[in-house]
RNA sequence: UACCCGGUGGUGUAACGGUAACACAGCAGGUUUUGGUCCUGCAUUUCGAGGUUCGAAUCCUCGCCGGGUAGCCA
C-alpha cells in the first residue's frame, strides 16, 4: 500500500493535480470519484480506474474519493450490483469513509437544475419519438434539424416537464432536451436528451420518479454537487466533455469540476465488457460473475490473486491515452511476485504415482523438517511424515527419458525434498496397458534431511508426499476463458464466443496433499511447491473434501523447453 | 465522408528542446535441497515526408495508420 514511499514518474493526470494543487484551482484540494453504475461486477478494468481515483486522493494530502452508485437507469441497476461493488472496492482496499453516495441521492436537485435550465431557455420538452429525434439529428457528416418544439416558450417547457415527472405522459412520449446547437459538429450537441420518461421501480427511489436524468446531465451535476475536482473517465467520453462543461456553465454551478480522460485498460485472453461478461455468466458457459477464470474482482480473488497483486499490476500498467492491449502475462508476473514473498510453501501431488521404498522399514514414520517460506525466514518451519510407501508426480517419472530430462527414471537416483536420497531400482507396470502403476527405489539412510554426507549430488529434487498421511483434494487447473489473445478483434457483438477455450478449466480428482493442509482457511493461499500458487477454493473447500484452485503455475522452463503440446490447463 | 483523440522495442510505459530508458515477455549463462526465487548478460524502439532549431520522440505543416462518436445506455 505504498502512499509516498516513492517517487514515481508522474502519469499525466498525476501531472495535472500536481500543477492544479501548485495553482490553487480547485481551492488546493483533490477530490475524485469512482462513479460504477451498478448493472454487472466489476471487473480488471475497473481496477485500474479504482487505483487511480483512490489513489491520487490517498497520495495528496488531505484528498479524498467518493464511492458514487451511477444509478440513473433503473431498468438495468439492481441491489445485488451495489453490494457487490461496495464488497470489491474494499477488498481491493480503498476506503471511501463516510463518503458512499447514489446520483439517486440528487434525483430532486438535478430536477430543480432542470428547471432553471428551462427557466433560462436552454431547455425544451420535445414530443418527438425516439425514431423522430434519430432522424433530426442528422448524421456524422450532416448537421440536424431543430426539432418543430424547439422554440416552445418557458411557460409550455415548464408546464409540460413538471406534468411529465407527475406521471401525466406515457413512457417515451416526450423528453426533456437541451438546447444547444443541431448543427454542431459534435452529435453530443445536437440537443440531447436530459430526461426521459421510464416507468420502472428504482432499486433504492421505488416508484417516487417516472422521469429519469440521462448520463450526460447527471453525471456532471453529480460531480458539482459533490464538489468534485477531477472527475476521470474514459476515453470515449472525451467527446461528451464540451457538453459536460456546457451544463455546468449554463447552470452556472458552484463548482465546475475538470473532466479527464484516460484509456482503459484491455488485457490480453480476455474481454472487458459487462455485456460480454453477462453473457458468459447467463450461457453458463462460467459458474458465475465469481468463477476463477472471470477477470471480475470476485473471480480474481476466488481465484487467488491478492489486492496487492492487483494494485501493483494497475501501478505498472501506467496510464495514458493510447489504446493498449496489456499481456496478461505482467498480471500473473505481478501476483508471482507477491506471493512468492508470501505463500507458504507445501507438498501436493496432482497426478500420482506409488513409490515403494523396498529399503524403509514398513511401518516406519519419520517427521522431517520442512522450510516453510525460503523467502521468509520468520515463516518457520513444519513436519512432514516420511514413510515406505509415497506419491510422486507422474511426470517427474520417466522411463526411457530424453537427453535433459534430470527428474527420476530407471536407476536413476534423485533427492526427495526434506526427505533421502532415492534411486529407482525398478518401475512395475500394469500388464494389460503397459501403464506404470508403481516405482520400487531405495533410499541412502546416510541422507537423512536431503543432504549426502559423501558430497555426492543429484540433478533433482522432487515433491512427494506419504501415502498413508496424504489428504484426498480436488484441484481445479485454469487456462485462459478465451484463447484468441484479442478476443474482441474478431468482431462485433458476440464473435467473441468463437474464442472460447473449452479446455479452460480441468478439475482434478484424486490429488494427494500434504496432511496439514486439510486445516486450510478457504481463500488461504499456498505454493504447491515446483508446481505453482493454490487457494483452497472459498466456496466449496470442507475440512473432509479439500479443494483448491491453481491461481497461477510457477515459471516451468523445462515444460517451456519441451514445447508442451498437451491440452493441458496451464497457468 | 464530419468532428475528436492517439501513434516510442514483441507488449506496456518513461524521457517535459540536449546521450532514447524502465518493466514484462523472449533468449543465453551463473547460483540453488523448488527446472521456483535471485544474479549476470544479449537481442529488439521514436509511423512517414518536409520545416523550425546549434540540437527534435518532443515544436509546426502535410500525409499515413489506429481508435471513438449518429441510445429516450453509461
Amino acid at each position: 500500500m505504498a502512499a509516498n514511499d516513492e517517487p514515481r514518474p508522474l502519469h499525466f493526470i498525476r501531472q495535472i493535480v500536481a500543477d492544479d494543487l501548485a495553482s490553487g484551482k480547485h481551492g488546493g484540494r483533490v477530490v475524485t470519484r469512482f462513479p460504477p453504475e451498478p448493472n454487472g461486477y466489476l471487473h480488471i478494468g475497473h481496477a485500474k480506474s479504482i487505483c487511480l481515483n483512490f489513489g491520487l486522493a490517498r497520495e495528496n494530502r488531505g484528498g479524498v474519493c467518493h464511492l458514487r452508485m451511477d444509478d440513473t437507469n433503473p431498468s438495468k441497476e439492481e441491489q445485488e450490483y451495489v453490494d457487490a461493488i461496495i464488497r470489491d472496492v474494499r477488498w481491493l482496499g480503498f476506503d471511501w469513509g463516510d463518503k458512499l453516495f447514489y446520483a439517486s441521492d440528487y434525483f430532486d436537485r438535478i430536477y430543480e437544475y432542470a428547471l432553471d435550465l428551462i427557466k433560462k431557455g436552454k431547455a425544451y420538452v420535445c414530443d418527438l419519438t425516439a425514431d423522430e429525434v434519430r432522424d433530426h439529428r442528422g448524421t456524422l457528416t450532416e448537421p440536424g434539424k431543430g426539432s418543430p418544439h424547439r422554440n416552445r416558450s418557458i411557460a409550455e417547457n415548464l408546464d409540460l416537464f413538471t406534468r411529465m415527472a407527475a406521471g401525466e405522459f406515457p413512457d417515451g412520449s416526450r423528453t426533456l432536451r437541451a438546447r444547444i446547437d443541431m448543427a454542431s459538429p459534435n452529435i453530443n450537441m445536437r440537443d440531447p436528451v436530459m430526461y426521459r420518461i421510464l416507468r420502472a421501480a428504482h432499486h433504492r427511489t421505488g416508484d417516487k420518479w417516472c422521469v429519469y436524468p440521462m448520463y450526460d446531465y447527471a453525471h456532471c451535476v453529480s460531480d458539482a454537487i459533490e464538489g468534485i475536482t477531477h472527475s476521470i473517465c474514459t476515453l470515449e467520453f472525451e467527446n461528451h466533455r464540451p457538453l459536460y462543461d456546457w451544463f455546468l456553465d449554463a447552470l452556472e454551478t458552484p463548482h465546475h469540476p475538470q473532466q479527464i480522460e484516460f484509456a482503459r485498460l484491455n488485457v490480453t485472453h480476455t474481454v472487458m465488457s459487462k455485456r460480454k461478461l453477462l453473457k458468459l455468466v447467463k450461457e453458463g458457459l462460467v459458474r458465475g460473475w465469481d468463477d476463477p477464470r472471470m477477470p471480475t474482482i470476485a473471480g480474481l480473488r476466488r481465484r487467488g490473486f491478492t489486492p496487492e497483486s492487483i494494485r501493483d499490476f494497475c501501478e505498472r500498467v501506467g496510464v495514458g491515452k493510447n489504446e493498449s492491449l496489456v499481456d496478461i502475462a505482467l498480471l500473473e508476473h505481478c501476483l508471482r511476485e507477491d506471493l512468492n514473498k508470501r505463500a507458504p510453501r507445501v507438498m501436493a501431488v496432482l497426478k500420482p504415482l506409488r513409490v515403494v521404498i523396498e529399503n524403509y522399514p514398513e511401518g516406519m514414520v519419520e517427521e522431517m523438517d520442512a522450510v516453510n517460506n525460503p523467502e521468509d525466514s520468520s515463516a518457520g518451519t513444519r513436519k512432514v511424515p516420511f514413510s515406505r510407501v509415497l506419491y510422486i508426480e507422474r511426470d517427474d517419472f520417466m522411463e526411457d527419458p530424453p537427453r535433459k530430462f534430470f527428474r527420476l527414471a530407471p536407476g536413476r537416483e534423485v533427492r526427495l525434498r526434506y526427505a533421502y536420497f532415492v534411486t529407482c531400482t525398478s518401475a512395475v507396470k500394469d500388464p494389460a496397458t503397459g501403464e506404470v502403476v508403481e516405482l520400487r527405489c531405495t533410499y541412502d539412510p546416510a541422507t537423512r534431511g536431503g543432504g549426502a554426507p559423501d558430497g555426492r549430488n543429484v540433478k533433482a529434487t522432487l515433491h512427494w508426499v506419504s501415502a498413508a498421511h496424504a489428504r484426498d483434494a480436488e484441484v481445479r487447473l485454469y487456462d485462459h476463458l478465451l484463447s484468441a489473445e484479442d478476443p474482441d478483434d474478431a468482431g462485433e457483438g458476440d464473435a467473441f464466443m468463437s474464442a472460447i477455450n473449452p479446455g479452460s478449466l480441468q478439475a482434478l480428482a484424486g490429488c494427494k496433499v500434504e496432511p496439514g493442509l486439510a486445516a486450510a482457511a478457504p481463500g488461504a493461499f499456498f505454493q504447491f511447491e515446483r508446481l505453482g500458487y493454490f487457494c483452497a477454493d472459498s466456496e466449496d473447500f470442507r475440512p473432509d473434501a479439500l479443494v483448491f484452485n491453481r491461481t497461477v503455475g510457477l515459471r516451468d522452463t523445462w515444460a517451456r523447453a519441451q514445447g508442451r503440446k498437451e491440452p493441458q490447463a496451464r497457468g
